[in-house]
DNA sequence: TTTT
DNA sequence: TTTT
């Protein structure tokens, strides 16, 4: 009932946006993120540069403009919330992995993207077409179909 | 040299700081900070909870007052960056763990702190006296055991 | 179709929250907070204050929860955009104020609020019901003088 | 004492930067940000457009990286916090300006910077060359010598 | 006055 | 694995 939980990032993707569809149809989209800090060393004055990688995840509409504009190497601002869910891995132990469920989405690079507010928000019937969901984002997502929110069929999911 | 890598929580503590100190001499708190958000679900109209759980590591004079200050229950505004480290556990398998790096902390709770701005910055020697850090911080640090989640060696805490 | 434009506050109400109602009947509640931010002067030692006053206008369901729940003093968490209009003085001259429209509240007193999400978001017809709006956010509202750094009508309060 | 007080920006400038500097001799420079929001229309389909102004300030080492690398049209990323100043008009009138006072600059143009971290913070003696300074930056600021911090020599402060 |  |  109380509490803020908020991240927000500005940085460049690791690679291609994975594109993928839950059994009831939802498109998902999971983004590497790097966000990288430089800073001069103290002693040395060397510079020097630590690289941070997060995982994205992106759902429905968001999702499905990540997977028609976004490519490895986009800039992108990302705004989101923390989420650690558990999982099993082979040995049947409980892992934990971070993801920010991202709720806003901004692409920095000035190729342009054609889309307008990207904010997440229930649906309004009459602006958003179904038809707009690029053959990209919704062929080989089928095939995969995960279940809704995770237990994705990966191997190794972080 | 490019980046924005930012996370603002405002939520409550689930337990009592964990303070430790490095060899060389830093104080470093890790909190467990809840946040919470409730919604109606939309089907049953019933009202729903979904309490996250984050981990924020607080450097030196931060550490300090967290140390001095915050208690199970505390309410806190935190910002901060995220940070995934890896470690080992005992079967010599890699994990992963997602923390806030905090560096600003402000206390929501009107008893009050008696510390004024407390953004992370580098100290001012006039300032800032290492005499006013609490006995709480320091000694009995040392004394505690790690945390089960992690493999913490006290002389390496991070 | 590109830009964030993002505030995130942290305060106290100056006041208590003034209410009003456009001709459609949409509730609109302007805050006063203050932020404080407090430093120790580097030359002579002393400690320093400075309180940055903001207007913040919620609307809505939002607005009503304010008039609720938020007095003179309440602590509140709000994010919102910036927005500056343009109004006309008395004596013709143009004239800008700068305001926070906000879409998010959270109330940080230990009082609690019995509200539970207050994300402003369309509304939910079944989850939302008009009749929970109190009496002090509707009638006296319109009773009120309007504040003498502006210009409002009541029938168009923003 | 207490108190959150921070904006968040990303958008364009609608001019090349003013350069100035104070009579101690800090470089101050303001920034015209634009940022847009669109939407569609509910009722008629259409797309809407708002755009946004906001003044921005930068002080010292970040007054200077925007006078050597921002341009009209540069897509920036903009942290600080709202302050609003009390100025005077020519017919004696109080008037008010709510600017943002940017302690982090990220230029998100692709043509790069050639700078590293440029998060505001006390200077490192060694770190930091006055020499880098543009002439830009420099020369025509040094001839208007304003007060610090405001009572710019304009006529149309805001 | 920017940008898409 | 990105970017500068």
């Amino acid at each position: 009932m109380s509490g803020i939980n908020k991240v927000i990032l500005v940085g460049n993707l690791g690679a291609d946006p994975e594109i993928r569809s839950t059994q009831s149809g939802d498109t998902v989209a999971t983004l590497r993120i790097a966000t990288s800090e430089t800073w001069r060393d103290k002693q040395t004055g060397e510079r020097m540069e630590r690289t941070e990688w997060h995982r994205v995840i992106l759902w429905r509409r968001l999702g499905e403009i990540a997977g028609q504009y976004l490519r490895k190497g986009s800039k992108v601002y990302i705004e989101g919330k923390l989420q650690t869910r558990k999982w099993t891995d082979q040995s049947g132990q409980d892992r934990y992995t971070t993801e920010i469920q991202g709720n806003e989405l901004q692409m920095l690079d000035s190729r342009g993207s054609g889309e307008g507010d990207t904010t997440e928000r229930p649906r309004e019937s009459a602006s958003y077409n179904r038809s707009t969901e690029s053959p990209r984002a919704q062929a080989p997502a089928q095939s995969r179909a995960p279940e809704p929110h995770q237990d994705f069929d990966d191997d190794i999911p972080f």
